[in-house]
DNA sequence: TCTCCTTTGTTAATTAACAAACAAAGTTAA
DNA sequence: TTAACTTTGTTTGTTAATTAACAAAGGAGA
């Protein structure tokens, strides 16, 4: 499958988590407008994206929830899994491993990293973190791929080059700085405050 | 002005706290393809968003850092300022409160709400935590205009219904389920799971 | 049986976002 | 003085994303 487009790939991630709810609670079939009105968007766009990953579902039932989410997963993830590592064991960091663990086999975060003596060695939520001078070490042991940076701002750009230097394949990026990375490498930056500025700038100019 | 793009409000953002930076440097003049290198995108980008803006620059110097830094404050701030309530006092609310205080005089996070007992009346880095059935009281005493929403996903709906109901203009929803919001509020969902499950999508088919 | 209705799958059109191209203007240097 | 260079501002082209349009299929109900 050649790559989908960037849109798509988050659409599909929100489709199967709200799926798997609905398997949940019992249901066998759902039609596009039902998936549009809990993501607010299309029934078009629904039945798009479902095109793309070359799924069909049945006239006048839509698309069977287990099948579709079986194939998202198939799209998606990587079948002997991806480890993630968290970069700053502060509040976000926190935040990100208690929402995370437990919650998807194929996506775990089995280390965090922090430069504060105090914390090594501690452990959250069964996470332990180590110290970031043996990064590259850990990142080869524990065969981790994705780096999510929620260092303070200043740390950004050298966490980043650590990361870089120790394989990784894919950077998350928490902190409002932007960085370097090199073509092999995935970014994505997720900055809070240029997300709350758009948001305070839209908001002022409703009635 | 009309509304700008989505996407040039979030480079606005972006490129107003690197000019600062510059600013704080003592740097007076800056070319596009400076501004473009450190976001990571064309000169031209630069070049059109601060077309948009209706500033312009001088020919061989560049546009001037704190010029540019006030246009793009008339654009993006309300003169007046903009307040903003956390709800959710867990590890995100407390990293987005670390994050924002004392940052931006024009965009002040002023309260906190959760539903624990044990956390109402404390004070996270001078931001009091108040109960969440006060909310549309403290909202409209403290004239708050946007709500950030980082409780656990399943309070996230009935947390926008109040947040919607205090007659909030701007919603920023950090949890992973999708919210419903009428017309007149601005809602900008930034949901961590898909960020990481795109990265890793995106991870997976890099060598 | 036949018509209408619903829902999918796909193509076509539109819109939004980005990049390329280049004229204009002023600076430097020969 | 004049030619080459740099950098802005703007137009035009291109790519990506969304929306619109509609054929096909297969019930439901008259």
């Amino acid at each position: 499958m050649s790559t989908l487009p960037d849109k798509t790939v988050e659409r599909l991630s929100q489709y199967r988590r709200n799926l798997l709810i609905c398997d949940a609670k019992g249901k066998e079939h759902i039609f596009s407008h039902e998936i549009a009105n809990i993501h607010h968007i299309t029934p078009v766009q629904v039945r798009r994206d479902i095109m793309l990953i070359g799924y069909t579902g049945t006239l006048r039932k839509g698309y069977n929830v287990k099948e579709l989410v079986e194939l998202i997963g198939q799209i998606l993830d990587k079948p002997e899994g991806q480890n993630v590592a968290i970069v700053g064991a502060g509040n976000l960091g926190r935040a990100l491993i208690k929402y995370f663990v437990n919650r998807r086999k194929n996506l775990q975060i089995v280390a965090a990293f922090d430069i504060h003596p105090e914390k090594i060695g501690t452990s959250l939520v069964g996470v332990e973190v180590y110290p970031l001078d043996q990064l590259k070490q850990i990142v080869k042991e524990k065969n981790i791929c994705i780096g999510i940076i929620c260092v303070p701002v200043n740390e950004a750009v050298p966490v980043t080059a650590l990361l870089v230097d120790a394989k990784i394949k894919g950077i998350l990026n928490y902190t409002p700085r932007p960085v370097n990375v090199p073509e092999n490498v995935y970014l994505e930056e997720n900055d809070m405050v240029t997300s709350l500025e758009k948001v305070a700038y839209f908001a002022k100019n409703k009635n």
